[in-house]
DNA sequence: TTCCTTGTTTATAATTATTCTAAAGAAGAT
DNA sequence: ATCTTCTTTAGAATAATTATAAACAAGGAA
């Protein structure tokens, strides 16, 4: 349970405004026991389902990207027509349920680590994901 | 390398008409040494400059549909504004350069096997694959 | 062949996710 | 209170993809 004041904070230490909305935001992503996968259509409903007070969509894409940028959310490669967003930021894995449309965290543990044996002069490695498509 | 008649017998097997755009849009994805990775907009483009003839977008969308569902194409989870097709559609993981916006086939060997600890009730995995992001 | 049915191509319109624009509003500094 | 800069917003613009429906081509039967 992270507290209002924290957000603002959080936000100012950023250089983001604590607007209204942004603290809106926040609490919604953020205030969470679990991580939280979404698309920006999810976050949009679900701001107006939580906190009663409708946010344009034009700024859900702007803060989105603007935390996005700031490190506080991921972005997950599915194939989709829309993006998803990640709440852990951590370098982590997914399962993705198909049918149902939904990503699930995997441990590392679950995965255990992976070893590339294979590189390209002149680039290194960002990152590794592997995602698990899972059927019925 | 791959004869005209044999692309006109694999379209007939699967149903699928043997049509000069299809054969064409055959030649053009299959007849090569190694895997291709591509976006609709790039198969557009080679289509007209290796053919002379053009073949309209739509058709480019309806045939690469139509070969994926097949299971000619495979599809590859990127989050990028264009979705990414695979010649190669064995179980494979990729390399994908950020800046050039080019996939890399890996060999199933440079990364080794991956042992999935965990499960979800009533759910089998369908697919497992890894995305190694490469930056400068 | 010719005719018929069904599948295919095509231009174009529609849809949808996302980004852009520019004006109004809010935050923070002085 | 005033000024500057950042933010929000509605709405327009963009871009990938899908839908529509008319013209066309393939394959089978007569
Ligand atoms: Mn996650
Ligand atoms: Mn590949
Ligand atoms: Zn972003
Ligand atoms: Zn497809």
């Amino acid at each position: 349970m992270t507290s209002k004041q924290e957000f603002i904070e959080k936000l100012r230490n950023s250089s983001l405004r604590p607007t209204k909305q942004r603290i809106n935001i926040c609490e919604v992503l953020f205030n969470r026991d679990k991580t939280f996968h979404f698309t920006i259509s999810d976050l949009f409903n679900l701001i107006k389902d939580k906190t009663g007070e409708k946010i344009s969509l034009a700024t859900v894409y702007n803060t989105v990207h603007a935390f996005h940028k700031k490190g506080y959310l991921k972005e997950i490669p599915i194939n989709s027509n829309q993006t998803y967003f990640d709440t852990n930021v951590t370098d982590h894995h997914h399962f993705f349920d198909v049918k149902e449309e939904k990503l699930i965290d995997l441990k590392n543990e679950d995965i255990g680590p992976i070893e590339i044996q294979k590189s390209i002069p002149g680039k290194k490695i960002k990152s590794v994901e592997v995602l698990v498509k899972l059927e019925d």
